[in-house]
DNA sequence: CAGGAACGCTACGACAACGTATCGGCGATT
DNA sequence: AATCGCCGATACGTTGTCGTAGCGTTCCTG
């Protein structure tokens, strides 16, 4: 009767992994505790050690588990249209939801543990990839000019956003990334979308 | 022989609050703890809860004591030459030093202590106020439309700023808040500075 | 349905950190 | 110089957390 393969092992470690995941969204990485993850997921303490070697290696797997969503990014030809629909993607899928709600406290972990802090700098540079893509594309075909500075580029795009996220704490909306798009593309003066 | 009034119990309590925020920078907030406090200060324990009620009093007095630098913003009559030197001095007294090391922890830490919570939001909103003043100020002079977005601008001005302190963990350096202005600038078509 | 592997439960030892008690000593004020 | 207040040192009780041991129980597999 069970949907697929997953053996009994298997759900009690995904358990496992879920209810670290929603515990460290909720108080943080360092507030995170066997006992209360035990109590989260129904699943003995000992049993998670059975699985895990430490806290430590579960929160980075638990963590790791979750940063595995690449969000597809249009090629539409129209720079301003492919940046804004990769910023729409990586927002929805790193910073709504738990992941979001995580990454203070995994930023300010990563400053001292190097595991965490690879985890996150590979995230980072994951999410500018995208957008860099997206740039060197344009460039390729003669949208932006050959010197353009494509890391500042991502920095004047990135940045707002996550401030608005991170340090404000308010929602990064649709609106808000056209309207960086737009501001930072104007300097370029790249074609802005016409108006049909 | 004493420089001034500084009395003894004065001299301790700064000593106290000097350790705290060393370490807090270094370890961040959760893992301060009051044992390493009385090592670094050379204050026992004991006269150290005489002088705070608790470590979370303590933290809070300590950073509130490091947020206290107002640096000051230039009025030449320049938008972009009073942004510069508004972001300059923001990120010489926040972003430089043991400030700048901190800010990560304290931002986590304040999603779950409401008095770190009001110290940081404090703290934010007078930097935005910097900033703010200086546009509001080119909106009277006619140099901005006068329905720009100011917390917008605002937003797409600190941004980068704070993503490459704490995300990219770079340096923010004079050039690259210069590139940050000018470009967001460029989208009001105000006046360029003139090359001489 | 038998047997072995995996799990749950309780308890435990070790350790770190908070906050307090007690008492002895130093230091500034008169 | 005497005194009163502040400080230092040690020790302690408490709590929370990590990680482990032992043993009974349940679940999957053949």
């Amino acid at each position: 009767m069970g949907e697929s393969t997953t053996s009994r092992s298997e759900r009690v470690r995904q358990a496992v992994l879920d209810a670290t995941t929603d515990l460290v969204s909720e108080v943080g990485v360092e507030r995170t505790t066997i006992d209360e993850i035990a109590n989260r997921s129904g699943v003995a303490k000992t049993t998670i050690y059975r699985h895990f070697a430490s806290k430590q290696a579960l929160v980075v797997e638990a963590v790791h588990a979750c940063t595995f969503i690449i969000p597809a990014v249009t090629d539409s030809g129209s720079l301003r249209d492919d940046l804004i629909s990769c910023f729409i993607g990586t927002t929805k899928a790193s910073y709504d939801g738990r992941l979001g709600d995580m990454m203070l406290s995994l930023m300010d972990a990563a400053q001292r543990d190097p595991e965490l802090g690879r985890l996150v700098r590979a995230q980072t540079d994951q999410r500018r990839r995208f957008a860099t893509n997206v740039i060197e594309r344009a460039v390729a075909r003669g949208d932006l000019p050959e010197d353009v500075d494509v890391d500042l580029l991502v920095t004047l795009l990135a940045g707002p956003l996550v401030y608005t996220k991170l340090v404000r704490r308010q929602r990064v909306t649709e609106e808000l990334i056209a309207a960086v798009v737009d501001t930072v593309l104007s300097r370029y003066a790249v074609k802005r979308p016409a108006v049909t």
